[in-house]
Order: C-alpha cells, then structure tokens, then sequence
DNA sequence: TTAAATTTTGAGACTCATTTGCATAAAACT
DNA sequence: AGTTTTATGCAAATGAGTCTCAAAATTTAA
C-alpha cells in the first residue's frame, strides 16, 4: 500500500501533478478492489465509505494512475471498461462467460514469452496486453438451451 | 461469398428468422471489407453503393453476424467497437499502436493451442478470444516526445 | 502569513456510439 | 386478397465517458 502510494506520488511528481486527497483516496480504493470494477462501481465503494469524489476526477485519474503503470484496462463487459490494479506484473487471461458474465483469471506465463517474441519481430513496444475469452463456463454449458 | 450466405440463410432459417434484403446487403458488404470496420464506415460503404440500410438495422445485424460464426468483435478503438469478418479461422493477434492508431494483425496459432489447453482444464468452452496488445509502433517509436 | 497565481475538483452540461419504441413495410400464411 | 408475423427506418432515448467552468485547494511570491 506504501509502496503503490510511493509509486504514483513520483510519478505525479516526475509530471508536475499533486498527489491530492482525492487522488489518495482513488488510490487506495483501487487496490482495496481486488475485482475487474467499473468506474461507476468505485465510485459506489467510495461513496459507501463517505469519502466522495467525483465520478469525474475518478475518470481523470484512471489514466494517471494506468501511465503509473499501478491500473490496467482489462476488459471490456457490457459495455462498460473495467480495471483492476497491478500489484507486481500478474499478467492473465480472463475466461469471460457469455451467459451469466463470470470472469475467471488464469494465469499465463508462457504467453508473455510469445508475445514478446512477436514484438521483437515486428519492432513493436508493447505497453500493455490482453487476452480474453468468451465463451460458456462450466456451469452454464449444463444450462442447456 | 455464396458460402457465407448459405452459412447465414440457415443460421436465420434455424432461428425462423429471415433473408431479407437489408441482411443481404449487410453480409455481402462485411464480407467485401477486408479491414476492423466500425458499424458507421460499414453503413457509408453501403450507402457509397446507393443500397441504404439504416444503421439501426445494421447494429440489429451484427449480433446475428456473430452468432452465426461470420463475424468477429475485433477490437475497441477510440471508443469505437470495430468489426472484421471470419473466412475461415484465422485467428489474430492486434498490435494497436497508441499514438498513431494503426493495427498490426498478425497470426498465432501456438496461442490456440495454449488456449484450448486452458479451455480443458477449466471445463470453459471458448466461442471467440482475442489478443490485443498496445503500445508504440516502429515508426512512432521513432518520434520522440 | 496574506495575496496572487496555478492546479484540481465537483456538478452538471454535453457528446456520441448504441439501443429502443413505434408506425410503416415486407414477408409468410390462410 | 386479407390477416398475422417479422423486419425496417426514423427519430427519440439511453448511458458511458468527456468537457466546461466556477469554486476550492494548493503553491509561490512577497
């Protein structure tokens, strides 16, 4: 928690930009969710805590905090983005399921090394990756019709 | 061209739904674009050809595009949901350059295997992935600032 | 430490892709 | 042909995300 708070007060620094209280909060909240949220659903989990902030600087601080390289935009559901904070470099697969919208997470190491296999043979600097899936979950394939 | 019709006429047939003239329109010009075309460049390339569907019509499309294997969700450009059409199944990788928005695609199949591996093991059955990766392309690695 | 200058915030207006309601049109059925 | 059903187009509605701008917080200058 230090660390991350450490992490995006230099790089606000390394841009000429305040680590404010609003930004504080966005921060800690970000890594007390340990799901895909919205920005709507952190807004709510701010809002339940009585420490508000605008949905408007949670939407200006989401790429701060993404160019912190602490956020990622990892995917897209129902027509909304959703982002999950980045510890170290967990990088996974989401198994996104059509019918009831469960994510599973899964670990992939062995795609990194594809990837970057590919960026070197295309001169391409990848910044960030995702891979997801979308399909039925177990469940849901008994479900039938 | 006459293959993916059939495809989509019993798609539509096993649904008792139609093959009408507006979806002919639709596929035949899905079909005709080799690009991640959004639903607004796919209604002025019909309307280019003096064949006006309404876009309304072409949004209600696209879904049972997909459903019936013909079309593919590529990626999310620019708050934009981009589209491309599936011959076959070669499946791709996207390498989206931030600053100059340009696509590369490029094919994996090592990846399908890993993936079905995963889809095994957590009983997920896959209808359609995608891999997207951002960051900065040869030539705009270049440009410094 | 007060005053001026700068940055950030919050609220709500705005944008724009996508969806929806409804009246008309086309198609299938009788 | 007339009736029922489904599809279409238009225009209005929706809703996520962005932007404006006045007020608030923070920094800098004196």
């Amino acid at each position: 928690m230090e660390n991350e708070m450490k992490i995006f007060k230099d790089f606000l620094v390394s841009k000429s930009l305040k680590l404010t209280r609003p930004r504080k909060i966005i921060l800690r909240e970000v890594f007390q969710n340990h799901d895909h949220f919205t920005v709507d659903e952190l807004f709510e989990q701010i809002r339940e805590k009585h420490s508000n902030v605008s949905r408007a600087t949670i939407y200006r601080t989401m790429p701060l905090l993404i160019d912190a390289g602490l956020l990622k935009q990892s995917l897209r559901c129902e027509a909304k983005d959703r982002y999950e904070h980045i510890y170290g470099h967990e990088k996974h697969l989401h198994f996104i399921c059509d019918r009831c919208g469960k994510i599973i997470e899964i670990e992939l190491k062995q795609l990194e090394n594809i990837l970057n296999d590919m960026a070197k043979e295309y001169d391409f600097k990848i910044r960030e990756y995702n891979l997801g899936a979308r399909g039925l979950c177990k469940e849901c394939q008994k479900k039938t019709e």
